[in-house]
Formats: C-alpha cells, sequence, structure tokens
DNA sequence: TACATCAAGATTGGATCCAATCAACAGATG
DNA sequence: CATCTGTTGATTGGATCCAATCTTGATGTA
C-alpha cells in the first residue's frame, strides 16, 4: 500500500465513522461519502483512489466501490485511468468557469419558472436558510445551507429534470465554496445577494430576480478567478 | 418468462445483432445498446428490464447489466422499482417540456459561447450536416444528425462540461424528434431554421444567433406538445 | 551508459455464487 | 364475502473468485 492510498484512507476515517444517516444499499454509502469527502476537499484532486483500498476503508467488497465509483465519474468528480486506478479530478479555473457557465444559464431560468408559483411558506423557509447561514460558524456546512437556499427559491419551477440539474450544479460548486468563503471572510457580500434575491422574488419581480441572481454568481465567478489567479 | 420480458428481448435482438463499433467492455456495450434502444424508441416506456434477462439477451453476466443499468438511470431513462426490476421511463408532455427548458437554457448559452471562435472549417462541417439531413431517407438516422448539427455549432465554446451537458440533453431529445418528424413530414421547418442558425453564426451575430435558436427549440416544443394533445 | 527485452506484480472487468428482501397468491378466519 | 396471514417464488445487492491486461522494474547487451 503506497503512502498517498494511505492518505486517502485516513482521510475517509473520520467520514466512514460519522456517516450519520443509514443508506439502504452498501453502493449508496459508498458513492455519498466520497462524493461529500471529494466535495468538502477532504479528498484533494489527484488523489488516487484504489478500489481495493477503498473497499478495505468501508468494510466492503471491491462491488459495491466500483458501482460507486462509475457513479463519481458519471459525476464527473473523478477520473479512471486504465490500469492505474481513478483519481479525483483536479480542480482549476477552467473547470470552475465551466460550473458557473452551466450555473448562469439554468438557474435563471428555473429562478424565472418557479416565482410565479412561490408561496409565503416558501419566502419564510428561504429567509430561515439566509438567517441560519449567518449564524453558522462551520464553513463546512455552508455549502448544504447554500445549496437548499438556492433550491428553495427555485422549487417550485416545476421541472424536475431541470431542478435535479441544477442541484447537482450548486453541489459541484462545494468544492469551490471554501475558496470563496477563504477569500471574502464571512462572506457578507453574497449575503446581501441572497437576501435581494429573496426580495425580489418576494414582489414577484422576475426580471429584477434573474439580473440580481445573474450578478450573485457572477461575483461568485469573479472571487474565484481571483482566488486561481493569485498563485 | 413472461411477455414482457420477451418482448424486450426481440426488440433488442436486432440492436445486439447490428452492433457495430467494438466496445472496449461489456459494460460500455450493454449501455449503448440499451440507451440507442430506449432514446429510438425500440425499448417504449413502461418496458420491464429484468437484469437476468437481459444478461441472457446480451450474452453475459448480471453484473455488466447492473452496472449499465446504474448508468442509465443516472440519466433519467430507466426507473428502479425494488423487487421489481428497472422500467423505461415513459415519456410524456411535462417530461417534454422539461427537456425543453433545460435545451433552452443551455444551448443558447453554449452558442453564444462559441460563435466568436467558430472557423471555416466549422461552418463547412455544419453546412454538410444540413445537407446530409436533407438527403437522409431514414428518420431513424436523423437524430444523430441533429444532435452532431448541433454540436458543431456549439463546439468551440472551450467549456468541456457545459457541452458534455447539452450533449446529453440532445441525446434525450432523440425520444421525442420520432414525433417530432412524424408530425412535420420530412422537417423542413426546422431545416430552414439550422440554416438561419448557420447564417447568422457566420456572421458573427450572436444576438441573432441565439434568437434563432430560442425560436427553433420553442418550435419543437410546440410541436411536440400539440403531439401530446392530440391523443 | 543507454536501451531493449522480459518477467513479475498490480489492477481492473467479468462470472458465479449466496443471502436478504419483497411481492404475490393461496388459504384460513372473522 | 372480505380480510388477514403465511408461504413460496422472484429479484436484487453483495462477496468471492478468475482471467486478461497493463505498468514497472530488473537484467542483459550493444
Amino acid at each position: 500500500m503506497n503512502r498517498d492510498s494511505e492518505v486517502a484512507s485516513l482521510s475517509l476515517a473520520g467520514l466512514i465513522a460519522a456517516s450519520g444517516p443509514r443508506y439502504r444499499t452498501a453502493t449508496e454509502f459508498v458513492e455519498a461519502t466520497l462524493r461529500t469527502a471529494i466535495l468538502s476537499g477532504s479528498l484533494g484532486g489527484g488523489t488516487p483512489l484504489r478500489q481495493e483500498d477503498l473497499a478495505e476503508a468501508f468494510g466492503v467488497s471491491r462491488m459495491p466501490v466500483r458501482e460507486a465509483l462509475r457513479q463519481l465519474e458519471a459525476q464527473a468528480l473523478i477520473d479512471f485511468v486504465p490500469h492505474k486506478g481513478a483519481v479525483v479530478t483536479e480542480i482549476s479555473a477552467s473547470d470552475a468557469a465551466d460550473t458557473y457557465a452551466i450555473r448562469l444559464a439554468l438557474e435563471p431560468a428555473a429562478f424565472a419558472l418557479s416565482i410565479p408559483h412561490l408561496n409565503g411558506e416558501d419566502f419564510t423557509r428561504a429567509a430561515d436558510l439566509i438567517a441560519e447561514m449567518d449564524a453558522e460558524p462551520d464553513p463546512s456546512r455552508m455549502g448544504e445551507l447554500n445549496r437548499r437556499f438556492h433550491m428553495s427559491l427555485y422549487a417550485r419551477a416545476g421541472r424536475p429534470r431541470l431542478l435535479a440539474l441544477v442541484e447537482g450544479q450548486l453541489a459541484a460548486f462545494d468544492r469551490y465554496l471554501r475558496f470563496h468563503l477563504a477569500a471574502k471572510g464571512r462572506e457578507h457580500m453574497s449575503q446581501d445577494d441572497h437576501r435581494a434575491m429573496l426580495d425580489a422574488a418576494r414582489s414577484g419581480d422576475t426580471a429584477r430576480a434573474g439580473a440580481v441572481l445573474k450578478s450573485h454568481i457572477g461575483t461568485a465567478a469573479a472571487t474565484i478567478d481571483r482566488f486561481f489567479a493569485e498563485r
């Protein structure tokens, strides 16, 4: 066993032990844990993922590991290198730009479709999530809250596949959110954006909501770009 | 073996025999063949797909079948019903609307990013594909040609993940293209749209190109909607 | 010393086997 | 006659085993 694999196993050990929800199948367990580890940065880009090591770390056979890796490959989180094992895909300015281009295309569409059908309960939930984010000290939980906030505003779009795509892109964005938070200290800027989005949605102003959202995503993109440029 | 499964096997037999390209792995072979069968309509919505039957039909074990089904589930082409087997997802007006909403969001973005970098070779290829579509008598090949035409215009967007998403949506669209072709006879309408898209791209008119593309997608959506409404 | 060749190790994809779970149906019972 | 229950059959998820392929390092030679 080489050192990289040991590192991967050690990084995973905590996550595996802390596996809160109980999964229906071992494959789900492995996939969800690996995805969390990659998106949160516990498994950094370039980390090799050998099936046998992962199977041992998870206490399962190689088969659920294999299926989980396939799923992660489909989500562009890992690359398969034939006869060398899977490796966690590297993050890069260009990959981040890709994510932002997709978000910029999809999210305003989902938002516009959703706004006319949002109700009071939705607005309350979104406001609660803003408050939660203001109070949340743990940066690693920020990704989920951010994702839930955005999704709460898109939820009434009535387009399940569109929403699934958006949610996937927001999850992919988690890999970069860490840098964003690091660069912006406590990220008050985007909380202002979030409030503006909610306000616009409340008043049913679809055009303004779209403009705010695009600017929100654009600001985040610029922050990440700057981060990559500065190294 | 129940009758539905026999139908599925029979539908597949031809495709399996005609498998032109040689695949690197059995999983790829099964996945590609099943996807083609579903997208082309050979396997209609609701068809149950039992792993054992498929394994027998493909001449492989259940394992590559299982992995292929997982991939297809991730692409929303099949649903897993626990302890009942997988079934091909039903197509519906609402699902079609979902596909169109996604295309309408993603494709203009890809087009706009690509247009400034398109070169003469790209335009020639696109024009060739239009000519090919004009001459193609086989409706089942139209989907691939249509997809390649669209992708040829987006190819220079420089956003690999965005393009992968777009290509996936265009492939999903194949399931509806059959109805579109049936409704429009020889579909000269959208060939006009295709020429207009190419013209706009050639002259570098990003705004007009986007407008034409949106109208193109909107027209197709309306045709499909009408088709579903009429039954 | 550089390079070609070959053997051993590692890694994956696939096959077969086993256990757990659930659906469906027959039969009993109120 | 409706309903509940127990049993059987079907189906999947997971484990273990095997074969094929590639990488890598050692070794011999020009």
